[in-house]
DNA sequence: GTTGAAAGCCAGTAACT
DNA sequence: AGTTACTGGCTTTCAAC
């Protein structure tokens, strides 16, 4: 799908606060508020914009703690990576993974009550995959920066 | 702030959909529609809701590159920690920022245009910086899993 | 906390440029 | 693509319970 300024504008704005109401989002980008919808509802329809969330202050989870897990695989088997990445997306402990070139194949971003949630996590997933040649968790203390806004150039078109 | 069945209630659902109307969600949670936009009003007035968000489809962003990058810190002194703390939550490049424990201090997630922009960050941000004893960085070269739900237990009270 | 009702604003449609 | 005019529905209040 083709962005033009606007939409890249109208995306910028909802994605600091989707709840701003479309009169208002229409002034700032200099619309009218049926055009302005009409473009808001094109960008949910394609799936430019994915999901529309609560961001609910982690200090209130009863998860509270946050562990950094490198994986490394025994082969690069396309058909083992299909199968842990079903495995880590099954896994509610799992709450970002990303998949890597160099030292490691995934990095594993997991969040769970406890240590012993986390060994639980551990021997469920990690330990009972053959394929994984080895591991190495490190225990996140604070989180420094997190945003879910990506960066959407404005452009001339 | 106490968070009882019903809010913990709203608040799963709010973080898969905010854009729920209020007479839905009443329903889901068994409570009035002005009872539960009242709570929902008070989630958000008290922080526990930090932000509501349209969340992106990544592959539209200008940013395609996702970089890991690990940081070590040349010394354990606060003082250190919180300048580059600083300059991490001033970095636009840098979505996310963990402070771990174990081999490295910190974990970034970094999005960037192309790795032209990679090293015009690392020359910012992480080179010029002389308290950093060394980094490493690898190349994401594929989201497997992204929610930005955290759990919230059903509980008891 | 619930119910019911009323007010006002906004989303969404339609007709048209 | 866009605007203006209109309708319907929802949010948001307030009352009374």
């Amino acid at each position: 799908m083709k962005l033009d300024r606007i939409d890249r504008n109208i995306l910028t704005l909802l994605q600091e606060n989707n709840r701003i109401p479309n009169i208002e989002l229409a002034e700032e980008v200099g619309l009218s508020p049926p055009a302005c919808l009409k473009r808001v509802k094109q960008l949910r329809d394609s799936g430019v914009i994915s999901q529309d969330v609560s961001l609910v202050n982690p200090e209130l989870s009863d998860n509270k703690m946050t562990m950094l897990v490198s994986v490394e695989m025994e082969r690069d088997r396309k058909d083992i990576y299909k199968q842990f990445q079903a495995a880590i997306r099954n896994a509610s402990e799992v709450t970002q993974c990303y998949q890597t070139t160099g030292n490691y194949d995934f990095i594993l971003i997991v969040c769970v009550r406890d240590i012993l949630a986390f060994e639980h996590f551990i021997d469920r997933v990690l330990r009972s995959n053959s394929n994984i040649r080895k591991f190495q968790s490190s225990l996140s203390i604070r989180r420094i920066k997190y945003s879910t806004a990506i960066n959407i150039e404005p452009c001339e078109t």
